[in-house]
This record gives structure tokens, C-alpha cells and sequence, in this order.
DNA sequence: TTGCTCCTCACGTCACGTGAGGTGGC
DNA sequence: TTGCTCCTCACGTCACGTGAGGTGGC
């Protein structure tokens, strides 16, 4: 049916190890949805872009796998409530996991905007740094203070 | 002479544990200035910085410790090169060292604003998913496919 | 049979967490 | 003497790294 990768198209595509796939498979993180007859694991696109989603919140958010794993379940069990024929039925119930699935999404927004300030902040603090040394480079290999050595080039 | 902080004190200030304090002491990250007799260990100003400094690019680049202390310990050789009394006499000496610092200056510049852009990216994604989430919120609060159930407040 | 990719132990490492038991100045 | 803060082992944990030895289809 659908189209399989082996684990090493996997690293290949996605920068992570097999080892580290394995320890993923382990904990529940990201279990392959197929294995051959070998114990060989068989992943499809939608496990890749679970990947994806796991590299992005560890990364960037730096959070524990066991958060993670906890953020993609609620949301993929919230998706699957919301949308598409097998949606829960019960509109009460309906508006409630909305709700809630929106509350997680806040907190990862309010996470990343978080993050970005401070890296804003040591941006501008490298850029001044990095002014200062340029200043002192032409200081010392234009006009310095003292005989030029070992000139040219 | 200077004032001294006890581990205590600098937990509070920078949110970091006793323990990681003993661990970066260990490794020789951070070395309190002083020790009381009795082995209590006691930080200055420019030690509390040099923590800040740890916590910006472990927390915000994701670095290792190993990779920080080099960072750090280049840094602070090359400052002290570079400015004040006991800088290096040798004018081209001095303009290689500064040429060294912006270089590892403008490598972390890069990988900041390469964080930035992914967590841009992450932001805006997140951002559509919680917009959709508050349209099915309305769907199913305000005007829904169905009667309305344990309403308001 | 020879490569290649994959597998499962299992021990090592990094950056600490977490008690266990002991010291030292108001 | 009683608290309080601090100390040093030392074992546990998380997220893998790194061989060691074995299986399985072109």
C-alpha cells in the first residue's frame, strides 16, 4: 500500500541516528507503524513528520521527550476528536477538547515568543561585541599605536 | 576586599541548583573566586555574569558545556589581550588575536539569527493551528450543527 | 558465499537530581 | 545545644554514543 522507509532513509533524511530512532521507538515516542518479518522498522510520511514535529519542540523549545510525547499525543487524540468522519460526536464535547487543544498551542506560542526576545537580546549583545572587535582590528592593522610588523596581505 | 556571594544567594539570582554549581565547579566551568575555610565556596560580580553568560548560550544555542567553556575561556584570553594594561605589547599579535574573537563572535551571531528563523518559522505555524482552533471554538460554542449543551460561563 | 543494512544487548557519557552523612559559624 | 547553610561522596536518570555479536534479503 503505502510507501515505506527503512531506518537509514530515515537518518538520511531527517539528521537523526538509528540509535537514537531506536531509543524513541522505546519509550513510546515515535514507534515505527511497521516491521518486517525481520524486526526491521518501517516508517511512512506521517511518522517522518512526527519527526519533524519532535526535532522542532526539542530544539528549538528544548523540551524533554516525556513533553513532548505528552504534547504531540494530546494533540494528535484532539485532532482526530476535532475533524475528519470519526470526530467525537457531542458538540459540548467537541468545543471543550477545541478549547483545550488551544490552551497547548498558547503555551508553545508564549514559549516561543519567550525564546525569541532573549535571543533578540543576545543578538544585539554579540553585535556590539562584534563592532568593538572590528574597531580594533583597524586599530591595530591600519594605524595602531606602534611600528607595523609583518605587514601586507 | 569585594563583595561575596555563598551559593545560596547565587541560586537565587540565577535560578541554576547547588548542584549544577558543584557540577560546573567541577568540570572547571565556572570556579568559585574564593573558599572559606571550611570549603564553602564564594562567587564575585564577574562570577554571577560568567554564569549568565553559561545560561544564554547552554539555554538559547544549545550548546555543551565543553563547547561553552571553550567559548568562555577564548573570550576572556582575548579580552585580556586585547584592552586595558596587561594587553599584548605586539601590535600584530594583538590584531590576529582580535581577528580570532570576531571570528567566534560572528560564528554565534550566525547561529542566533539561524535560530531566530526556525523558531519564526515554528511560530507561524503554531500561530495558524490556533487559528483554526479558535474558528472551530466559534463553530461549536456560537453557531454549532447541533443543540447547544451546558452553556454559558 | 560475500556485502549491505538492519537487529538487540549492554556498557559508557553528559549534565545534572537526589538523598546520606558530616562540618561550621550566628 | 539548636538551626541554618554549606560540604563531599555516591548512586540514579535522561538521551543518547559506541562497539559486540548475530540475522536476513539481493
Amino acid at each position: 500500500m503505502g510507501t515505506f522507509f527503512q531506518i537509514g532513509e530515515v537518518c538520511r533524511l531527517s539528521g537523526l541516528t538509528p540509535r537514537a530512532l531506536h531509543y524513541y521507538d522505546a519509550i513510546g515516542l515515535l514507534v515505527p507503524t511497521e516491521r518486517l518479518a525481520g524486526g526491521h522498522r518501517l516508517y511512512t510520511a506521517q511518522d517522518l513528520a512526527r519527526i519533524e514535529h519532535i526535532k522542532d519542540l526539542k530544539r528549538l523549545l528544548g523540551l524533554s521527550l516525556r513533553e513532548i510525547k505528552r504534547i504531540l499525543d494530546a494533540d494528535h487524540a484532539r485532532v482526530r476528536h476535532l475533524t475528519g468522519a470519526k470526530r467525537v460526536a457531542d458538540p459540548a464535547r467537541r468545543h471543550r477538547a477545541a478549547e483545550n487543544a488551544l490552551e497547548i498551542t498558547e503555551a508553545q506560542l508564549a514559549s516561543v515568543r519567550d525564546k525569541m526576545h532573549q535571543l533578540g537580546r543576545l543578538q544585539r549583545q554579540l553585535e556590539r561585541q562584534a563592532r568593538e572587535l572590528r574597531r580594533l582590528c583597524q586599530e591595530n592593522g591600519v594605524g595602531g599605536d606602534a611600528a607595523r610588523v609583518g605587514g601586507g596581505e
